[in-house]
DNA sequence: AAGGACTTTGAACGATCGTTCAAGTCATTT
DNA sequence: AAATGACTTGAACGATCGTTCAAAGTCCTT
């Protein structure tokens, strides 16, 4: 076992991301893992359980970067450079401009009830990360404290798939941005 | 031929809408279309063939929905009603929720490029169908004359998008609602 | 009634899917 | 050096995939 379960599920991951759980083959996780199949199996049970590992992998990671711009004297402002670094990601990680948990959503049918919940729960879990930057920048005096910060976490939710989904397919960068920053002050003017 | 290609197209929409492209089997069609392999691809050429035509009707309706809300004397407001009712179909209908166009965005990797491009194409003909009510607001006078209607459009659509999936996971209508009166009138403020 | 064009049938094809498992490798313990 | 246990190997399994095609059926024209 020279190579950390950690590595596997960032290569996994990129597959996963770039085609879609269902169009993912054994084979194809058999080269870019390299291993055999009964190595994967006897490491991560199943497909869907290595795939439950990358989705969960996933949600953490995503959790840290957004509660991360919390620790920002400026939340909302880092928030902002969030979006856009995520949004805005270059060529080859193109396929990244997607959240891979809204990507997701399409095989849902097919996926065991445990994963779909796994899915769902990294919606919630994200949009609290946005709750608790919100929060943040109502400390900071950049949200008036009668703001409804729930509501407004569902509407950062929503902008942020609702973005990632656009510049997945448009690829103009500088709209993009423009869009972004119309967002950022409707939450500035509304709250 | 008894059976117009119309309504078979609208029984195999139901199938590739709430289970996407590639998880719809050819058997599941020949059920649900009551044809044998033969006929399917007698008329139909392929399973790609079927599906581009499933893509282009669906663009061409969602296109006419859209545009008719120009119709009215307040052309915002029926958009509005749009919104919500196609974020808030119940039960049986929730798979409609989220757009086929971006449910088939999860597909494209193992679409032919043809049909690549219908979807492309299709997002920027409803981006049209969009821009198209814009402009009828603005004759309207509920929309300065200032206003870059082109990036508002975008905008639009990125809230359409965002909108639908979120009430596709949600299932909170009360607060999809909330949110669908809070982008419109984010428009009306800023436009 | 015969001919001909169009449409439907359903068994079958090769490819690929996720998964299994007996056998093999290798390091550590006795 | 022999035995133990953990991990890896890769051929093979049954199921399902999209697709094909010769044969049969259907319907209009003559």
């Amino acid at each position: 076992m020279k190579i950390t379960n950690e590595e596997l599920i960032k290569n996994a991951t990129v597959l996963f991301w770039k085609k879609g759980y269902s169009a993912v083959g054994m084979r194809e996780l058999q080269t870019a893992l390299d291993m055999r199949p009964g190595s994967i199996y006897h490491r991560f049970k199943s497909k869907d359980g290595l795939f439950r590992l990358v989705i969960e992998t996933y949600v953490e990671d995503s959790k840290s970067d957004i509660e991360a711009c919390s620790a920002f004297p400026d939340a909302l402002a880092e928030l902002e450079r969030y979006f856009v670094s995520v949004t805005t990601c270059p060529g080859e990680l193109q396929y990244q401009r997607q959240c891979l948990l809204v990507r997701t959503l399409s095989d849902m049918e097919q996926l065991p009830e445990a994963i779909r919940q796994v899915v769902v729960d990294g919606m919630a879990t994200l949009k609290s990360a946005f709750l608790l930057v919100l929060e943040n920048a109502q400390h900071q005096g950049n949200i008036s404290q009668e703001a409804d910060l729930s509501e407004l976490a569902a509407w950062l939710q929503c902008q942020f798939v609702g973005l990632r989904t656009q510049a997945f397919v448009c690829e103009d960068n500088e709209q993009t941005k423009r869009l972004i920053s119309r967002a950022m002050s409707e939450l500035n003017n509304a709250a």
